[in-house]
DNA sequence: ATTAACGTTTAGGCAACTCAAAATGTCAAA
DNA sequence: TTTGACATTTTGAGTTGCCTAAACGTTAAT
């Protein structure tokens, strides 16, 4: 198994792959990487039984796939865990560093970097960490701006993208917070919340809205 | 720069190139690797301004490239501080670990953990940590082989070697004892030392011997 | 001074992963 | 149902780093 294969399955999971089939081009995106490489190097997957591909329909990962890419989730979100809680990264900085890291973490150092850590059950954007076995909750999908004028709820989730991390840094809004929903403006104009322990009043761009998740 | 170029650099280095020549045959018989694809591969380090060959006379590294096998010594010696002190590995596991967390470290990473780990100053083989700006304190050469009976030292370093160090692990040899050098038995016999602290007196096999530094 | 032994370099090939461009498939609008 | 737009696969070729085998240098013993 290569890093590339890894970034590969690592991918194919994040779009969706466990479920519904992926398109080569959506892949091809994600990983910055030619229509055709993305065929070739999705072949060598299939023949090492990680993922099914039917022609020109799309591609899926097996249990076995699945699996794998599940210790990576876990690598990965084990060292961004430690990065911020020990080395006091900020949110926005974890995830390129983690990305190489989890190549080339051993089943031995990540479940010791688990243990001191003292097990955490989420990464620092609010991920779940799958444990040993590769159990974990699955994470909500509601975003912000699917959420409904009025509702109480509690940020739990953001996705891991670096201009985003750093824009919802700058206005202040953090995993754990409860807020209250105010009001959504027409036209992809912001989400207002209330963070309700500060009383203090945030617009979140349409944009970033849609990249928190909420429950 | 890729991970292979740096392990070229790294032996190198550690076989004495930033002061004599090292043949193509000990970097070959080092890294496991063909004598042919070494003169290849030390064309790009030249050419790259880290290393200096002369055709069928030997090789050595730059100012430059000892500036970058430095800063690999010293990611590779602050990680296996990190996972003796932190997650508590055994001496003889952390040398494989470290050996591959070396390439994907930055320059940040290095230093963040250093901070981490109060600034150490010595590895747990007892090799010297370069500091940010490549210095560090000449590691002792003085092996126990070569000390006198009647010396009175300390245990200084370990060559890292895995079964090197699961012997002295066994016979309960440890970094920062001091010891009284008892006898030396011909040919090539143990070395026979007495540990002050507990008046334990310990054979160590001739081989071994000459792997241990003492100051 | 030759030659044998051995180290080193060169040459030709292979495997992994990539790309660009050509060929093929899919699907929906005209 | 034909055509155009676009996604996908195929093809041919480039790069990196490795190997083996052959050619070449060096050195020390006869």
């Amino acid at each position: 198994m290569t890093p590339m294969k890894e970034d590969y399955l690592k991918i194919i999971f994040e779009l969706g792959g466990t479920k519904k089939k992926v398109s080569n081009k959506q892949i091809a995106l994600s990983l910055d990487i030619a229509a055709g490489s993305v065929t070739e190097m999705v072949g060598k997957l299939v023949q090492e039984g990680l993922a099914k591909h039917t022609p020109y329909a799309g591609i899926s990962l097996t249990k076995k796939g699945i699996r794998y890419a599940e210790t990576l989730v876990r690598k990965h979100r084990i060292w961004e865990d430690f990065l911020v809680d020990k080395l006091h990264y900020g949110l926005p900085d974890v995830h390129s560093e983690a990305e190489v890291l989890e190549h080339v973490t051993s089943e031995r150092l990540v479940d010791s970097l688990e243990a001191f850590l003292g097990n955490p059950t989420h990464c620092p954007h609010g991920g779940a960490i799958p444990d040993k076995e590769g159990h974990y909750q699955e994470d909500s999908h509601t975003s912000l701006a699917d959420s409904q004028d009025g509702d109480e709820v509690a940020i739990e989730r953001f996705i891991d993208n670096h201009d985003l991390l750093m824009y919802l840094h700058d206005i202040d809004l953090q995993i754990g917070q409860d807020v209250t929903v105010m009001k959504h403006d027409p036209f992809e104009g912001p989400v207002t919340i209330e963070v309700k322990a500060t009383g203090q009043k945030i617009p979140v761009s349409y944009k970033a809205a849609h990249n928190v998740f909420v429950k």
